[in-house]
DNA sequence: GCAAAAGTGTTTGGATTACACCCATGC
DNA sequence: GCATGGGTGTAATCCAAACACTTTTGC
């Protein structure tokens, strides 16, 4: 006689949200988006953007829907960050968290507070005030996976306008590694990465300006079939 | 007047389950342990132990739980891999659940079923069969991330015996990089890697016995503080 | 002695590092 | 011309791959 372990409505009574670390870079720092909550719980506080899960609706989904109504950009890449269940993090109920993360391209986009929000900011990821519930953890440890995502995979480029320098590429990489490098040197680690070099110059600089590339996704994925081929920033 | 965005009751209608991925090694292969469901949803179909969250315990606990409960092995670490939450994942109703893995070593414990599965196995990560749920996919996904762990952080000593060769460390490695190397390669290559040579061999073998190694967790520890070390193997 | 795996040394080519130097632009 | 960063070449060094060879055990 088969039983069903699940009968009791007891566990049936938790809540889960999504949260949503928006990566940017400027000014040669790696920045997150965080709001200033205009509602209780921990209202008036800086928080990272994030929402209950609708009932019908899967994780990558609800992050999806929250980039979008934070910042009305659709189609970026999400990546699924940790999630966090400890029983008191939510003072309303027990509320688990699954963290996602996006990297964008800052200048895409006009940041503007929503009804849910009295304040937006883009901060470096360095200079983040205390946070409401665990968020400070949240981006900590998300920010650790990022870091791991940038130097193995080719994420770099969301992050970066579509045309960029050699020299903004090495100073995200260095925000990110925490290093600093050589010119020379970085250029001939990079020497693996597919990039399109562009007829095109960087303007309104007072030096001589730089040469501004793009990322060769098309040479990237025909790269990739080759399985001796590893991206390594 | 602050406003309460949570105070809908339908949202705390969701469960959350931990399901513990647990890996092992023997015969030159990683496998992961599997039960045979004793339990409608799902009967008799092989699937990860897993088990709901109890409404007042944090996530790393139910894995511990989880894990003692199916191995009776305590003070293991746990590693968090995924949170999956497809709404149709559960027939019974909105479950999302997180995945973590334990990395243990097969003969330090007798499995036996216990009262909720009818039978329990290890298998080999590449010859396992249809599984219950989206189980295929988790176990997928959480191998993935055991391999960079393995890559980056001394845990391949997790799975194996507290005193090994160095042929059972490559045997290791090249399962769960697929690739074959140089003995004498790869021994070059994990010299960064502090263990403690024992003066004792293997026993029972028909050709000249190894020497026998442990991993020096004291060492590594003093290592860590420099910041120029770094684990890989 | 033979099979089988343990264990070590040498050579070579490619990548990483340190450092030096030249180039283009604005003012 | 000079300040500022863009852009490149060279030599020394380190590291990984390929391969050859010696050693120790059981039978």
């Amino acid at each position: 006689m088969p039983m069903y372990r699940i009968n009791f409505s007891e566990f049936f009574t938790s809540a889960f949200s999504v949260d949503c670390i928006i990566f940017g870079f400027s000014d040669s720092k790696i920045k997150a988006l965080l709001i200033k909550r205009a509602m209780e719980p921990f209202n008036h506080f800086w928080a990272v953007p994030g929402d209950l899960v609708y009932p019908k609706e899967d994780l990558p989904e609800a992050a999806e829907r929250i980039l979008y109504e934070l910042t009305g950009l659709k189609g970026i890449q999400m990546h699924q960050s940790q999630s966090f269940g400890n029983p008191e993090r939510h003072p309303q109920g027990r509320v688990i968290t699954v963290a996602y993360f996006a990297l964008i391209k800052i200048d895409d986009f006009k940041i503007e507070a929503s009804s849910w929000a009295e304040d937006i900011k883009w901060m470096a990821i360095d200079e983040i005030p205390a946070l409401a519930f665990d968020h400070n953890h949240i981006i900590k440890s998300t920010y650790e996976m990022l870091k791991i995502k940038l130097a193995n995979e080719p994420v770099v480029f969301d992050m970066l306008p579509k045309r960029f320098t050699l020299n903004q590429l090495q100073q995200l990489y260095e925000y990110a590694s925490a290093t600093e490098m050589d010119k020379a040197n970085f250029r001939k680690k990079i020497k693996n990465i597919p990039l399109k070099a562009h007829n095109e110059k960087q303007q309104n600089v007072k030096h001589r300006p730089a040469k501004l590339f793009s990322f060769d996704s098309k040479k990237y994925i025909s790269l990739s079939k080759d399985l001796n081929y590893r991206f390594k920033l």
